[in-house]
This record gives C-alpha cells, sequence and structure tokens, in this order.
RNA sequence: GCGGUUGUAGCUCAGUUGGUUAGAGUGCCGGCCUGUCACGCCGGAGGUCGCGGGUUCGAGCCCCGUCAACCGCGCCA
C-alpha cells in the first residue's frame, strides 16, 4: 500500500465499504465522546469523518491529536446507518473504523483557527498565512484563480496567440508610476528596474513579427496600495496584436473576457453588449473613467435651470466661465433624512455641499420640499423635475462650480445613493468600454501639458492632430470597467516615429529627452514597425469580481499588508554590510 | 503626506451617566461521556483595557499626545 494514502479524503463513497483504506489528512475537527472518537480529517480535495473506539489498538494515541495535526489512518469503510448519514460531505455515506494511526505532523495550539469562517485580523491572517490559506474561502479563491488563469490561456492560445516570457530584471522605464530598482553589482551606481508593465517588450514583439502575443504577466509598481490594488506586484493578461485597429482589439478580447466571467460567474448574468462610452459622457453621467453600470443614475446637466434664478450660489457660479450645474437624480430618495446624509457626505468629502429637492405628497398633488426649491420658485422646479424623470417620493442632487472640482465626490455621491436606496443590484456583470480618452491634460495649479494615459498611444487624427491644442487630442485609449472596477486598459500604439517625437514635444519633452528615454523602442520604429495595438487585464480583479471579495488580499496567494511588508518572510529587511559593499551601496539616514 | 474608522483574554465581541474584584462566547488545560458531525456536561488557567501623559476622591469610559491596523484622498498610463 502507498505509503501515505490509498484515497483522499473525499474519494470514498457507499462503493468502498468493506474495503481496507489508508487516508492522510489534518485533523480538522475532533469530538471526543469518552467511548468513541470521531474525527473529520481534511485535505484539499474533501472530508472524512474517522472514528476510533476502545477496541482498536491505538485508541490511546487517536485520543491525544488536536486541531490541525496531520495524521495517516489505516482503517476499515463502513456504511453509516441511514439515520446517521452526513448529507452536507459528499462522503458522508460512509466512515473509517481507525485500525492504525500515524502522526506526520504535530501542530502546536493555533494563533488562527482553521474551523470556521470568522473574520480575524488581516495582521495575524498574513503572518500565518499558510494557516489561513488552509480555511475554506481563501483555499476556494486561489483554487478559482488557478483556474480562470487556466481558462484565459486556453482561450487566448485557441485565437492564435502564442504566450512569451519577457525580463522581470529590465530597464527602467518611466511609463508613470514609480519604479522598483535593483542594484547592479557589475555595474556599481547603476540600477536595473523591475517592469511595470511588459509594455515595451511586447510592442518589440509585434515589430518582430510575431502579430500576436500574450502574458500572463508579473507587474511591479511602487505605489500606495487600496482595497483593490496590490502594493509592489500584481498580474495581468497583457496581450498585443499587430495590423489592428481599435475595435479590433475590442473583438478579440472580448469573447476572452465574457466567456470566462460566464465560466465562473454562477448564476449571476454578465451583459451582452458591452456599450462604448466616451471618456467625456463617462465623466458627464457617472463622474468617474470606471462607472459601475449597475447602477442606473445618470447624471445630467441643470445649468439653465439655475441660471439667473434666485439661487444666489449657483447663480453666480454660473457667471464664471467653464462653469456647471450637474443633477444627480435619486429615484425614491425623497426624504429629509436621506437627503441631509447625503448633504453631509459631499461635506465630508471636502465640498461645500450639496443642494437638494425632493418630493412629496401634498394634499391630492404633490409638493417639492428642500431650500433650493423655494430659492428658485416652482416653475424652475417643475422643469428641474421634468427633466429628470422624477415623481413623488423621489430627490435629486445638485453639485455646481468647474466639473473637474466636484466631478470625482459626485461620481462617489452616485455610489453611494444608489447603494443606500438599493438600486444597483448586486448579482450581476456589467461592462462597458470607455474610450476616446483625451491625450494630454492641463496641471491645475502650472498649467503645464502632460500626456493624461499613456504616452505610447497613437493620437486620432494622426500627426495632423497634434498641431492643435492639445486639450483637444483624443487617443486611440481605452479601458474596460466591469461594476466600478477598472479590469483592462490598453490603446492602439504609436508607431512612427515622426508622431511620437511630435507627440512628445506638445508634453514638453524635446527630441533628444525621448531619445534618452525610449531610444530602444524609438529604433524600432524605424526598421518597418507594424500598426499595432492591445490591452492588459488585472487578473487579480478579474477573479475579485469573480469571487465576490471586495479585497484584492483574498484573491492573492501571499499578500503584502498595506505598508507593503511581507509578515510571513519579514520583508523588506536590512541587507547585511556584506551585500551592501558588493553592490558600491551606503544607506543613509532618511530626513 | 492628509483624512476617517478601529484598538478590552490566543480569537470574536459586550462593558450603561466616570463608581465594588472588567464579562460572555470560542479556543486552551483537567475531569466525565459509545453516535457525534458547531457534540454535550463539570472545573480551571488566561487581562499593562494599544502606549504615554492629564483631569478626578475614583478612568476601559473624559481630555491631550502617540503607535498600529484597515478604508479612503493624493499617487497609481
Amino acid at each position: 500500500m502507498h505509503a501515505y494514502r490509498s484515497h483522499t479524503c473525499a474519494g470514498l463513497t457507499a462503493d468502498n465499504v468493506g474495503e481496507t483504506v489508508r487516508l492522510a489528512g489534518w485533523v480538522h475537527r475532533v469530538r471526543d465522546h469518552g467511548g468513541v472518537l470521531f474525527i473529520d480529517l481534511r485535505d484539499h480535495y474533501g472530508m472524512t469523518q474517522v472514528l476510533c473506539d476502545p477496541d482498536s489498538p491505538v485508541f490511546h494515541d487517536v485520543e491525544k491529536v488536536r486541531s490541525e495535526w496531520v495524521i495517516r489512518i489505516d482503517g476499515n469503510v463502513k456504511a453509516r446507518d441511514p439515520e446517521l448519514v452526513n448529507p452536507k460531505i459528499p462522503t458522508g455515506e460512509v466512515e473509517v473504523f481507525i485500525r492504525d494511526m500515524e502522526v506526520l505532523g504535530p501542530a502546536e495550539e493555533l494563533p488562527l483557527p482553521v474551523f470556521g469562517d470568522l473574520d480575524y485580523p488581516e495582521e495575524t491572517r498574513l503572518k500565518y498565512r499558510f494557516l489561513d490559506l488552509r480555511r475554506e474561502s481563501l483555499h476556494d479563491n486561489i483554487i478559482l484563480r488557478s483556474k480562470v488563469v487556466s481558462s484565459i490561456r486556453r482561450r487566448m492560445e485557441g485565437q492564435g496567440f502564442n504566450e512569451f516570457q519577457t525580463p522581470i530584471i529590465t530597464a527602467s522605464s518611466p511609463e508613470g508610476a514609480r519604479d522598483f530598482l535593483v542594484p547592479s553589482r557589475l555595474h556599481p551606481g547603476k540600477f536595473y528596474a523591475l517592469p511595470q508593465a511588459p509594455q515595451q517588450f511586447k510592442q518589440l514583439i509585434m515589430v518582430a513579427g510575431f502579430d500576436k502575443y500574450f502574458q500572463i504577466a508579473p507587474c511591479f509598481r511602487d505605489e500606495d496600495p487600496r482595497a483593490d490594488r496590490s502594493p509592489t506586484d500584481f498580474y495581468q493578461l497583457d496581450m498585443e496584436m499587430s495590423f489592428v485597429e481599435q475595435q479590433d482589439i475590442f473583438d478579440t478580447i472580448e469573447p476572452v473576457l465574457r466567456g470566462v466571467m460566464e465560466e465562473f460567474s454562477g448564476d449571476r448574468p454578465v451583459n451582452q453588449e458591452w456599450p462604448q462610452i466616451s471618456y467625456r459622457d463617462a465623466a458627464l453621467w457617472y463622474g468617474t473613467d470606471k462607472p459601475d453600470l449597475r447602477n442606473p443614475i445618470k447624471m445630467q446637466i441643470v445649468s439653465e435651470h439655475f441660471a439667473g434664478s434666485g439661487f444666489k450660489i449657483f447663480a453666480s457660479l454660473l457667471e464664471n466661465e467653464g462653469t456647471e450645474i450637474r443633477a444627480i437624480p435619486a429615484p425614491k430618495g425623497g426624504s429629509r433624512k436621506f437627503c441631509d446624509r447625503m448633504n453631509s457626505f459631499a461635506q465630508k468629502e471636502g465640498l461645500p455641499g450639496m443642494g437638494y429637492i425632493f418630493w412629496r405628497v401634498q394634499g391630492e398633488g404633490m409638493e417639492a420640499a428642500g431650500p433650493l426649491a423655494k430659492n428658485i420658485g416652482p416653475e424652475r422646479t417643475e422643469a428641474i423635475r421634468q427633466q429628470l424623470g422624477l415623481g413623488v417620493g423621489d430627490a435629486a442632487f445638485f453639485l455646481g462650480g468647474k466639473p473637474a472640482a466636484f466631478e470625482g465626490v459626485a461620481g462617489r455621491a452616485r455610489v453611494v445613493i444608489g447603494e443606500e436606496l438599493g438600486l444597483t443590484d448586486k448579482d450581476k456583470f456589467e461592462f462597458c468600454w470607455i474610450v476616446d480618452f483625451p491625450m494630454y491634460e492641463a496641471d491645475a495649479e502650472s498649467g503645464r501639458i502632460d500626456f493624461s494615459h499613456n504616452p505610447f498611444s497613437m493620437p486620432q487624427g494622426g500627426l495632423e492632430a497634434l498641431s492643435g491644442d492639445p486639450l483637444d487630442v483624443l487617443g486611440y485609449q481605452y479601458d474596460l470597467a466591469c461594476n466600478g472596477y477598472e479590469l483592462v486598459s490598453g490603446a492602439i500604439r504609436n508607431h512612427r516615429p515622426d508622431i511620437m517625437v511630435k507627440a512628445f514635444e506638445l508634453a514638453g519633452y524635446d527630441k533628444s529627452e525621448v531619445e534618452a528615454r525610449f531610444g530602444g523602442m524609438l529604433r524600432a520604429f524605424t526598421y518597418g514597425a507594424p500598426p499595432h495595438g492591445g490591452c492588459a487585464t488585472g487578473i487579480d480583479r478579474l477573479v475579485m469580481l469573480l469571487a465576490d471579495e471586495a479585497n484584492i488580499r483574498e484573491v492573492i496567494m501571499f499578500p503584502m499588508n498595506q505598508r507593503a511588508e511581507d509578515l510571513m518572510l519579514g520583508g523588506p529587511s536590512e541587507p547585511t554590510n556584506e551585500q551592501l559593499r558588493e553592490l558600491g551601496l551606503r544607506v543613509v539616514e532618511a530626513d
């Protein structure tokens, strides 16, 4: 017989009754009745109840086992009486009577129980991640992740893509985020960088003529974390194709992602038509470039109803250039309590406040309530109600000023309103493409023009478009949003050296600087570069959505904490003097 | 760098207006128990109430400072 097991802990059924078997696994739970004791024995595959009574030669040894010991048992498979069958586990029709036992790995008292599904402090969970990973929900998430990655590979290869590996220790490629630097021993004073993405490599793969590339690629960025953003490193489905336009990329990646989503989404439906919304419209309607379309609320411009009105704050705001009044309709939000709560939400987010109107029953008809309604009078109030399509029991919130100053808060308010009023249907996936990103943006204070997104994108209109106002130039640059998360980002690339030099020039980089920073790629484009484009999908976020988790650490096997520390193995750590000497480094006190 | 929330037993939490010796569940240790599957019953150990200072006759509770964790802003094509 095999040294450790003849079956897994999920392998026994009524068909095995009468057999002598060998099982190995973790002691999940012990129920000791004195004369008879039961153990739920657990492995990766499942759980089997094994039991022992004083007739067994190893009874006194079995009495000593504790939670999470690893043991091997030999025993006889017996059918359970009908009233003793446990329908909750697949092996519930049988149990194994222990005749022999060996302790393979005893366990000390646990800092984190594996049994049960309570929440525990993240610090403990991360320090003892190997225990946390034994727990069912996290174990399942990691397996889901493995299956998702496998499905992605299968689907990409099915479309004729080849997977290539690109370097991890490489040159710094300033694309926006902060680099992780790696000191060079052979070149003291010089540093490699970990790739923020395989961006330049995949474009060079296109120049090299491979036509369709993908990779499940690690990306490294030294930025502060968020709940949906891992510090240090994360994984992307990176892909690139030659001789394509924007719609070709969509047509290629959509079936892959929709297929993966539908394969693992259970009974949560995935929308079949993925709308393409311009960046400009997304900002107006949703206040963000990653809208959650499960939320039906769409914001609208209502400036005309406030211009010259009795509500002096908005009326005088509108006399300044570039200002607008926007409304967030809130169906079913028509109570003063709710409106006041949202108003203080806006104040907490740094705005002076959020005006509101709500409509309530008045005698036979309806009445508009709230301070705004009184100030602008019944006719304007009614015009607003009609424009927004609201009625009794509904509310609307109003924000004014330069859109850039309040758009973000408006977008977050929209999310809170949708959730608090129960308008957002949680049990589905709503994808949409955000297209037509502007190539450039002006710094709020200095007015300096810089790339707003990816400097490698092809400007719409090509070289000609770059001779006008930079702020009017749109790029072939796109994101895919799902349920409020940015899941995919990509572009048709700028493969023309002349357009690239001009594009960088508008952002204030002269030719020599472009040469210094992106010389390798620029040079490649002078030797026959095909038009190409692609995108990258956040694997961690994709799995997060499927696993219905709000925190990215729930789908990463060994994540960092919020301060980018590895609590399990103790990173980052101090180097030895010897290491520093070899690298030609000296640590100085930070300011 | 900034803001919010939280911090009481190994773990999850309760703790009233500031008032006697800070509690419960779970886990752990000991005892009992031959059909449990969140087994049950009895007993026990386990606390610098994050840390420091202050107010007070008296602080887990009030005030000031500080640390940590998480969430968000900045940042992240």
